[in-house]
DNA sequence: CCCATATTGTTAATCTAGTAAACAGTTTAT
DNA sequence: ATAAACTGTTTACTAGATTAACAATATGGG
């Protein structure tokens, strides 16, 4: 036990120990969970692969085609603002089209390519993989519950 | 339903619309509920009120009093350097205190005051209510289910 | 005892994600 | 016709976090 002395009076393993009182609050279990499935989905995508949030808006992108960038980010719960970039970087790699919509010049529908879709589909793929590996811990049936739980707590928000 | 025309295509209320192949992941919904827990804390703690980061500093102090930075950061699972604004804050709020070690001068260990323990009580109290206020649409039963379930996947860190 | 290795707390530089405010152009409603 | 609202965008800013380096100190193996 590398770290640890006959006079130490500090925790053993801190990165294990029990926080009693944190781990009562949702938020905080929330927030950890989050980041462990998070870091492991960007590990997973690797270095030039989607990031969640990019993940994210192809996939309504890919859903619903023509889609306008203000749409994609009250779907996505962000502002506007900072859709830009993503939608950039989304163009920038040919998987999508801003393009003019007839009855309005104000906005740009966004409209996947076919790259678009098929790397879509991959990406969706390995997205799937690394949850499946990742919580293979947790059976389908406690999958489901998590999920319904989580809507619920996504349905306080309205 | 002031956005839509005869012609449009779009969605009505883009905010609540279903997105079936992002809702089957974890990572979403886990991450869309984290945001709606995490930005009604802020909102409920006020202005001055504790940012979530340095409360769990500040509860873990209170519980482990004694704790150095090191030991903190491994706690919280973020890095030590990260740690230094959290506990430079709660010092200049007079909550804790740094304190020389007799046996390791290279340590100091993070003690709370008097102050710093009400203060916690407090904003423990705090935390409570804001929980149990946005959640309660979910059955005692059903928030520790979710406890455990995310329970399981922080245990997937190791 | 010496020396390599490790640990502690800290700073500085950098990155990502996100917000807020302003904007010009355009559309809608009164 | 005019006020109000909406769109996409830029710019400036904030928060949270990571990495690398650092000096001071401590530990363990030979």
């Amino acid at each position: 036990m590398a770290s640890v002395r006959k006079t130490d009076k500090r925790i053993e393993d801190e990165a294990l120990v029990e926080t009693p009182d944190l781990e009562e609050f949702i938020g905080y279990n929330l927030k950890r969970a989050y980041v462990i499935v998070q870091s492991d989905f960007r590990r997973t995508l690797g270095e030039d692969g989607f990031a969640p949030r990019v993940f994210s808006a192809l996939s309504l992108v890919v859903q619903y085609p023509n889609v306008t960038s203000s749409g994609l980010a009250r779907m996505l719960g962000i502002e506007r603002s900072g859709l830009v970039a993503i939608v950039d970087e989304l163009e920038g790699r040919g998987l999508l089209k801003r393009t003019n919509v007839p009855g309005d010049r104000r906005v740009q529908a966004l409209v996947p390519t076919a790259k678009g879709k098929t790397a879509y589909a991959e990406a969706r793929a390995a997205v799937r993989a690394h949850e499946d590996r990742l919580l293979s811990n947790l059976s389908d049936d406690e999958k489901a519950t998590l999920m319904s739980l989580l809507g619920k707590i996504r349905a306080t928000e309205a």
